[in-house]
DNA sequence: TTGTATGCGTTATCAA
DNA sequence: TTGATAACGCATACAA
């Protein structure tokens, strides 16, 4: 028992390959009756087309390729565990499947595009971030492949908004501005930010829509001495938290939740009477730390967190390039489309735990 | 410039399109003169021979499968993110490429495999766990498809040997017996184990390593009272400590990252003294809690742990597999490997920080 | 509405 | 050592 084939089933039935074919890829151009019967039999036998094949003939592989990066040292992998699964499942739902590759560098990795481009013949990317002047993006609009980004294009800083290309990102700023607003509408004023030393543009937009919030809810005149940057860690967050709480900060804003983990640990200990759960220290104050990707870790230490929907961003994305994908075979101009994802703050009570000595 | 062929070539070339695929495929049948003259000009005109076409001929994708699970609630994702890219490099190394899938259940796991062995054409499947009479195995099996899978296939709840496929897995239980045994060198000799409460075999291998390891320290007495289970949560880690601890347990052997940092929570709030950094309570006896995985998370807050050599165990998956697959053209008849993997336990220092109230 | 002919790019078989 | 021929399974253009 072979694998049926459009030539077994057609000699079963009767009928031409191509009245199989048609069934499956034109079925308004066939007779009911024969449609039904020709169905029937496809489900018996199990039938089901073959990829390469088709492939062949149509040039497209219903196939798309993504960079996995090697696992950060960060907190912060789950994020890329759910961006991927929610990726894998979209393309799947979409009728494409999903092939990974490695790469070394940027360079490497265009030259992984073009053997996977010729040899397997994916017909698109994802990637999950761009630089200033990214070689790949760059490369890819070279030549013509369908691609999208989850991330902005980030051009000097600033994100460029007259990008050529499809992309999806979470809006960093509005997660840190509704965390201030949150706290502000506690009680809190004097609200610290803890973001990172280096001068990325996902960090300075954290910072930025921190600030904002701040001076929209008139508590401009603490900026300037709340603000600071610190390793990307944990004991980072302790060293940050503890200046901010010495500046006599009641609350912070970090821009990582390992950043944000370590800050709280610092109010903990600095700060007691300002920590202890129903033990509010002033009218209704109670010391509270907000940190940034809701990983696994903040929420089994009850630590609330700015959440960014990278299911939906995951869908999007698929979206986006399959569209460009369908289009491309028709008018060839799909409009790059890109979308800005607002993140919620996932408010937690700290995890309650013996009293401290 | 369209794409170069094997047609496009042998014209450029003026010999056959055989003589081209001879020096790709079997170069030895070809004389050396006319092998240089046709690579030079492969490399010419990157050209790159299309998978499609090759599949269709010789009915192998040179693709392997993985199903990707939802990112679980715990703290473990990174370990299948480095799991996931140590897989991705070595089949890329060995000239596979990797699909991956989602499911719903293991019944559609499996309804997964039949749709892309029959679309896709998938030479093979890895799968990252296996239970007691598990549907997926016994499908593979029955149908002939080549697989290899992380963990052991359990039988009844212990590791059945004599399982009829290729199987890597780590060796819980040696870790957490290497745990108990450098515990037990430091001066401690109450030592706890804090596991799970299902009774799921990954756990039981671990607890059983340190009941093993307690009584070949001569430790065997202190057993009976110092084995716990808890929910597998930090919160679980807490109240499970908190338990060992009024035991007089002075140090806790976990079965998870997310027991560990309850548990270390614990002794540090209840123990303080025994905690204390540089200020060992008895002679040379510092409290300790070992944690499994070697998280991020852990080897942030300074938790010792043990890892397991993902990286190592995805290389070998990879390479039984590949072989079974190369092997299954010729012979027909891979012995079915399997390798049991030994874990190390990272020893770290708690990381400091400002003195309790 | 259905059938026929052709080609997608490769490798296997066999003959030269 | 090389070349001609025939598939692999499908979809497209066109004829019936």
């Amino acid at each position: 028992m072979a694998r049926p084939t459009l030539a077994s089933l057609a000699a079963e039935l009767g009928v031409s390959r191509q009245t199989i074919s048609n069934v499956l890829n034109a079925p308004a151009r066939v007779k009911p009756a024969t449609r039904e019967r020709v169905l029937a039999v496809i489900e018996a036998a199990g039938y089901r087309p073959s990829a390469a094949a088709r492939q062949l003939r149509t040039r497209r592989s219903m196939n798309l390729g993504m960079r996995l990066l090697p696992a950060t040292d960060g907190i912060n992998g789950s994020v890329l565990d759910r961006f991927l699964h929610a990726l894998t499942e979209s393309a799947q739902a979409a009728g494409y499947r999903l092939t990974l590759f490695c790469a070394d560098s940027d360079d490497d990795e265009v030259l992984q595009y073009e053997q996977l481009l010729h040899i397997a013949g994916l017909d698109g990317f994802i990637l999950t971030s761009s630089r200033p002047d990214d070689v790949r993006t760059r490369w890819l609009q070279e030549h013509g492949t369908p691609f999208a980004v989850f991330g902005r294009p980030w051009d000097a800083g600033l994100p460029s908004e007259s990008a050529s290309h499809a992309w999806v990102d979470v809006d960093g700023a509005a997660g840190t501005a509704e965390a201030v607003t949150m706290l502000a509408r506690q009680g809190h004023s004097r609200i610290g930010f803890l973001g990172w030393q280096d001068g990325a543009p996902v960090g300075d937009a954290r910072r930025a829509g921190w600030e904002r919030a701040m001076r929209a809810s008139g508590l401009g005149q603490h900026v300037p001495g709340l603000s600071m940057a610190a390793p990307d860690t944990i004991s980072g967050g302790v060293s940050g938290g503890r200046e901010l709480i010495a500046r006599d900060a009641t609350a912070i804003v970090c821009a990582s939740d390992s950043l944000a983990i370590g800050a709280l640990e610092c109010l903990r200990e600095l700060r007691p009477g300002l920590f202890a759960p129903g033990q509010p220290a002033g009218p209704g104050l109670r010391a509270a730390v907000v940190g940034f990707d809701d990983t696994p870790v903040a929420a089994a230490l009850g630590l609330s967190s700015v959440a960014q929907p990278v299911e939906d961003a995951a869908r999007h994305i698929v979206r986006l390039l399959t569209c460009e994908l369908a289009g491309n075979a028709g008018a060839g101009a799909a409009p790059e489309e890109h979308l800005l994802l607002a993140p919620r703050v996932v408010e937690r009570v700290p995890l309650p735990l013996a009293p401290r000595g």
